[in-house]
DNA sequence: GGTATGGACATGGCATACAA
DNA sequence: TTGTATGCCATGTCCATACC
């Protein structure tokens, strides 16, 4: 890599943070395996709870990511990769590069219904563009058992993922997008640092009202800002009119930024023992156990005999 | 029939208040 | 002083329904 003057800068840095997590594609995580299951039948009932390793491995695997990147010899010398737990982002190079790179690490276990994590955090908090979202997808190596293996990594901008959040949603009066308060004075643990979506629940006559509230506010009163003097307003709106929580709100499935879009269609594309990754999906989601079965008798040789091997 | 959206439920960390 | 309950925030899965 070709540095400008012999100094490591934030761009820099996070570009080599990049290329070394896209290398992790095709790598299995050394951190804990699913034993293969002895009959068809543990094999179905496997294949339904399987999802549930889904927030351990994503722990795993983010610190295995720290630990990984820590052992690039590029960045001796500038600093170390380190892991913050809670905090944001989650994982930081400390060191004598500025602003602080960092990667917010996700895992995605694209057998799961969706991609559910989130990305909550403020616009505000990107200013400097010094913080990228890592997402990794992966499998256990045999679908359904085996170790975790990493098959796919995207690197976008996190404010590029901010942004295209807060412009998916944000559309007052129906939707608004919410900055945190300022909770600075507040103890660590009641310190807000997320964005919160409100969906309009009114009556379609506080809806036409609301409107023109929002008309009132002038041409770009829709326009999405971080600012206090815009969330000033939403909230006028907020107090006036009844709103829910969105609990889906931010989920990285439904941000609909098109790195992130591509990504999804890539991974669902890949060929996983017989059969994309997509197929793998719906037949594990809604399919019949026999179909289930059969499936994994034909990709995974699971079948009746390793049973009775077993008993004998 | 597939995708998007709305909603419910489960789990857990952490600081703090309060009771034993 | 120690243990427990509570408030708030956060992250995950699953399912029903609306929509195209």
């Amino acid at each position: 890599m070709h540095l400008r003057g012999g100094e490591m800068q934030t761009r820099d840095v996070l570009r080599l943070g990049a290329q070394h997590l896209q290398s992790m594609a095709g790598h299995d995580f050394d951190v804990l395996t699913v034993t293969r299951p002895v009959s068809p039948e543990a094999a179905v009932n496997l294949s339904k709870i399987v999802s549930k390793l889904s927030p351990m491995v994503g722990n795993l695997i983010e610190f295995n990511s720290v630990e990984f990147l820590n052992e690039q010899s590029e960045f001796a010398g500038y600093g170390e990769w380190h892991r913050q737990d809670p905090g944001f982002p989650d994982t930081i190079f400390q060191g004598n590069v500025f602003p602080t790179p960092g990667f917010e690490i996700k895992a995605w276990f694209p057998l799961a219904t969706e991609i559910t994590a989130r990305f909550k955090d403020s616009q505000r908090h990107f200013a400097d563009d010094q913080t990228y979202v890592a997402m990794l997808a992966w499998l256990p190596e045999m679908v359904i058992y085996g170790k975790p293996k990493i098959i796919g990594v995207c690197v976008v901008s996190g404010l590029s993922v901010a942004q295209a959040r807060d412009n998916h949603y944000h559309n007052p009066p129906d939707y608004l997008v919410l900055e945190p308060e300022d909770t600075s004075l507040r103890t660590v643990n009641l310190q807000q640092t997320n964005t919160n979506g409100f969906k309009f629940q009114g009556t379609p006559e506080q809806f036409a009202e609301a409107k023109r509230l929002v008309a009132s506010w002038g041409l770009n009163g829709h326009l999405y800002q971080p600012t206090p003097e815009y969330h000033a307003l939403l909230r006028q709106l907020l107090q006036r009119y009844p709103y829910r929580l969105d609990t889906n709100y931010a989920k990285m499935d439904r941000i609909v930024h098109p790195e992130i879009e591509a990504f999804k269609t890539w991974v669902y594309q890949q060929t996983i023992h017989g059969m994309t990754v997509l197929q793998w999906n719906r037949l594990l989601s809604k399919g019949a156990d026999w179909q289930i079965r059969q499936a994994l008798e034909t990709h995974l040789g699971i079948r009746e005999e390793d049973a009775e091997d077993l008993l004998i």
